[in-house]
DNA sequence: CTGAAAGCGCTTACAG
DNA sequence: CTGAAAGCGCTTACAG
């Protein structure tokens, strides 16, 4: 029953087409030069037999690679964030090379937009087939992606979206719903009406919206839940330890603060702070599987770090573009990351 | 500098070593008919070039598809868990298919060994390229190992393992720590002297070694930080309704027990009880991210659920015989899953 | 023990 | 607008 399917190739629906290969492949890949007659002819006979390419078949044929540009931040002195981004890119990359998939990275600076836009006009200008990139800059990120429309490169955006954007999909986190699980994890080490802190430590504004969204997600469970705890918000602008240290000196002096919600991967310094002051009574929660953070929760001066598979990120990224240049693959428009959580009994086995 | 890549093929190993592709490939394939002689000096070529065969190529060729075959549970009125990794295995299958490689399912019955063996008799017969199987039933799993590593059958363990049996490797959950992390979630809801109860409820004695080690990891947890709490434990031997709610009933009225452990995913039904008898006040952590389950954690019936990537289990069960027939890729023994938290905030992000 | 040829299902020039 | 041929990098008989 499946021996029909055996004869479904380029083959048999020239024979039945009456024409030659040559002009099924023709019309199988929309180029120009056929006749509507027998375009229409084929095109039927394609459907009638649900035919499948053989992409083993089509990839050795044709021998050109297809590349994949990765436009994402470099892994900098300052944040390892984008390592695991990196690492899950590399090891698609890996996989994918078999089937004549090319990948190729090019990094930016966080803190500096020209960076980002060089490294942009690099790739338009190589020339590639499709994009994985990290719309961190707004602005330039919409631009690229406009040309790249324009060029007809499919592209994916990973860690945060630019919604509507006509990107292939979207892969990363729902910032919100992270914020609420920061908020339900607080829940379980405040009581009563302890005060609770919210720290946002970076100084690139344009990442702000990140950790604002957090915060929102953060303060809408505890209003939904009707918990009457009074939480206080601090933004730390610097993100070397002396002014982190300095600001929360001046915030929890002067209150009588019971835990704190650090909306990103910095909540090490926040660690490091409550251990030198010997705090040790403020329970803290903050972001990201990152070795300094874990090292924190080891000895339980992290009570929980939320995670949101960064190195999956990455992996997925390539693969999607992957699936669509190659099997021509349909994708939802959004690929929300799980929320992890993570604690000193399971980080072991965590694996981004 | 790649372009020399380029010309690594059997071709150029033929016309260094002076003689025919079909030769090389004799010897690329350690097959018979080949002198010594010629063999070594083959070899040598190949390791100087660094010969990486294409694979494409290799597949299209040889038109014979691989086979792998599938023995795990069916899914039963009674527990639904094994459509996680049955899903994780399909999505594999539809991966790897346009590779030549098809998959077939075996399913037995949790609770008759009997129908585990006929099946594991019926893929020795059908003669396959590789087995992922969950070896449930101990003896019967390693006769069935025995015999396929007698016929260079590669298997792949999931789920629970059978250590230092040749499989290619174990990929599923370490319960042990698991059941740490149980602890460690219970440490949030319990306080000074509170009572604990840990519940087993399963009919099947082969599988109680699992639930054991879970216990064990729980209890070390509790003894490790130094914890006070008096730990109960029940054995509920019966799984229908009724029997669960005989048995805790009993253990509930004679104790003042605060929270509540349940060692697999059978949690929903302690759930439906503390609701029926309107004991809010327990809490409770159970296993797995079954539907039933879920609307528990939803109306906070249930605190924690523990998840360890079902789905993910049989789809890496699949990539892993995929990666070893075709690319003969070589593996950790274990692969142990991650320990996810699931919670109200979380679950709806949340994917196996 | 070894080689020469055909073929896997496509794509890519080239010719008309 | 269409066809015939060569070739992608392997494997598979078959012949010697």
């Amino acid at each position: 029953m499946k021996e029909n399917k055996e004869l479904v190739g380029v083959k048999e629906i020239a024979r039945r087409a009456k024409v030659s290969i040559g002009t099924v492949d023709r019309v199988l890949h929309n180029r120009t030069g056929v006749s509507k007659k027998t375009k229409d002819k084929i095109l039927a006979i394609i459907a009638e037999l649900e035919y499948q390419p053989n992409i083993l078949a089509r990839r050795l044929a044709s021998k050109k690679t297809l590349n994949i540009a990765v436009l994402i931040p470099a892994v900098s002195a300052e944040t390892n964030y984008w390592k695991a981004p990196l690492d899950g890119i590399l090891e698609a990359g890996i996989e994918v090379k078999p089937y004549g998939i090319a990948v190729e990275q090019y990094f930016f600076d966080q803190n500096d937009k020209t960076s980002f836009v060089k490294q942009a006009d690099q790739i338009l200008a190589a020339g590639v087939d499709g994009v994985l990139l990290a719309p961190m800059f707004m602005k330039e990120s919409e631009k690229f992606a406009d040309e790249c429309k324009k060029l007809r490169i499919p592209y994916v955006f990973i860690n945060s979206d630019i919604p509507d954007h006509d990107s292939l999909c979207y892969i990363g986190p729902d910032l919100f719903h992270s914020g609420s699980l920061g908020a339900h994890l607080m829940r379980y080490l405040v009581s009563g009406n302890d005060q609770v802190l919210i720290v946002n430590i970076s100084k690139e504004i344009d990442n702000l919206h990140h950790l604002l969204r957090k915060e929102e997600g953060f303060k809408d469970y505890f209003k939904k839940n009707g918990l009457n705890n009074e939480i206080i918000k601090q933004d730390i602008r610097s993100t070397d330890y002396a002014s982190v240290k300095k600001e929360l000196t001046k915030v929890l002096d002067n209150r009588a603060i019971k835990a704190i919600f650090v909306t990103n991967s910095r909540v090490s310094s926040v660690a490091k702070y409550l251990q030198e002051a010997k705090r040790g009574d403020i329970k803290l929660i903050g972001y990201d599987f990152l070795e300094d953070n874990i090292n924190y929760l080891k000895n339980g001066d992290i009570e929980f770090l939320i995670s949101q598979k960064p190195k999956e990120q990455g992996y997925r990224g390539i693969m999607a573009l992957y699936n669509h240049l190659v099997h021509a693959a349909q994708f939802d428009k959004s690929y929300y990351m799980p929320i992890d959580i993570i604690t000193s009994e399971n980080y072991l086995f965590y694996n981004n």
